[in-house]
DNA sequence: CTTGAAGCGGAGGTGTGCCTCCGCTAGAGT
DNA sequence: ACTCTAGCGGAGGCACACCTCCGCTTCAAG
């Protein structure tokens, strides 16, 4: 089942037509500087790049907290939207397939981690948004013998995560060793 | 093969008796800092922490690479230690304890990958000095049919950097995934 | 015990990021 | 076209980290 995360995002999304180009090249900007900076991206630099003053920035977004959660919000729902188009897939290749786009959004999600210690609303919201998008599509693999059943949803969102997060040499390599770990995860089911 | 990599930061280390106990606790500081504060652990904490002024942490290591190379290279050093060590032990049992060990090392590696972007000298000796003490493993392991030949030990370390570079609810589910991962390396030979 | 030099520590100058505040700009409703 | 208000941008005060420099301390060799 899909959760509207995104939807939390929208509503905050200023009316004015130059006020809304604002808000979106700061979501932008942020979402890039998160990448490649981590948790610890200047705010000032984000607001430089979005073609913004810092006090534009802060207005959208008063404090850290809230730009990161509206960018980790963004990215959720569209996570969410994916496991909906993968439905019609054969059991293991859905899974997978989603899984692939789960990579790209850990990017996001590790420098989220990094800045909120202590657990928000939102991102509760959009772990329960994203477990139910996803688990079914674990499940429906697990019922079907594709995959394990003596480990749960969880455990594989943590697996693929983690292996994702490193740095490789090349794609190439990343999708060898994200391939073979997949390869424990579809071991006889015991 | 082991290659003392450790040696070149003993070199360092100075003669008299309070700056060598300095020097120990700067390295000692700084190993706890990067572990829980990341690349970006501040300098002048790490002197405070060490109880010696931020003098004294510039005179040992003059910038900060120098601070995070010496705190590596020790931190590899062990990791051959603990390749000899378990040389006595069945193959895959080897392995996968050396793995073990070397879930802890990359706390700080992780932190050192971030504040190295180019590759230093020590960087690289200390590649070569652990693939040397842990690759052997793994190519036993291989021969011995443990193994599956699709992959290579940069392969392997990469996973299990991943995996265990994430944050999990408890130890017993990172040993879970791990043990998961490990079966896809496992599998049967190809 | 004496002494010289190796080593110590932290004050202070510089840079950078955070966030607030307020005079100015330009969109939207009439 | 006019107005009025939501929205803009960036100057500036504050905090903190980096790194240098130099007068004081303490080790250890003779």
């Amino acid at each position: 089942m899909t959760f509207p995360v995104g939807e939390i995002v929208a509503s905050r999304r200023p009316h004015r037509k130059d006020a809304a180009r604002n808000f979106d090249a700061l979501l932008d900007a942020a979402r890039e500087a998160f990448a490649a900076h981590g948790a610890d991206a200047s705010l000032e630099d984000i607001a430089r790049r979005a073609g913004v003053g810092i006090g534009t920035l802060y207005r959208n977004f008063p404090t850290r907290r809230a730009l990161f959660e509206s960018v980790y919000a963004d990215e959720v729902d569209e996570l969410c939207r994916v496991a909906d188009e993968v439905a019609g897939l054969e059991p293991w290749e859905a899974l997978t397939t989603w899984l692939r786009r789960f990579t790209e959004y850990m990017v996001t999600k590790r420098a989220v981690r990094e800045a909120l210690n202590d657990e928000s609303e939102i991102f509760q919201a959009c772990r329960e948004s994203m477990h139910g998008a996803g688990g079914p599509l674990f499940e429906r693999a697990q019922a079907a013998g594709e995959a394990r059943k003596d480990m749960d949803f969880v455990d594989l969102l943590r697996m693929v995560a983690g292996i994702t997060a490193t740095a490789f040499d090349d794609d190439a390599q990343r999708d060898r060793v994200l391939a073979i770990a997949l390869d424990g995860v579809r071991t006889t089911a015991r």
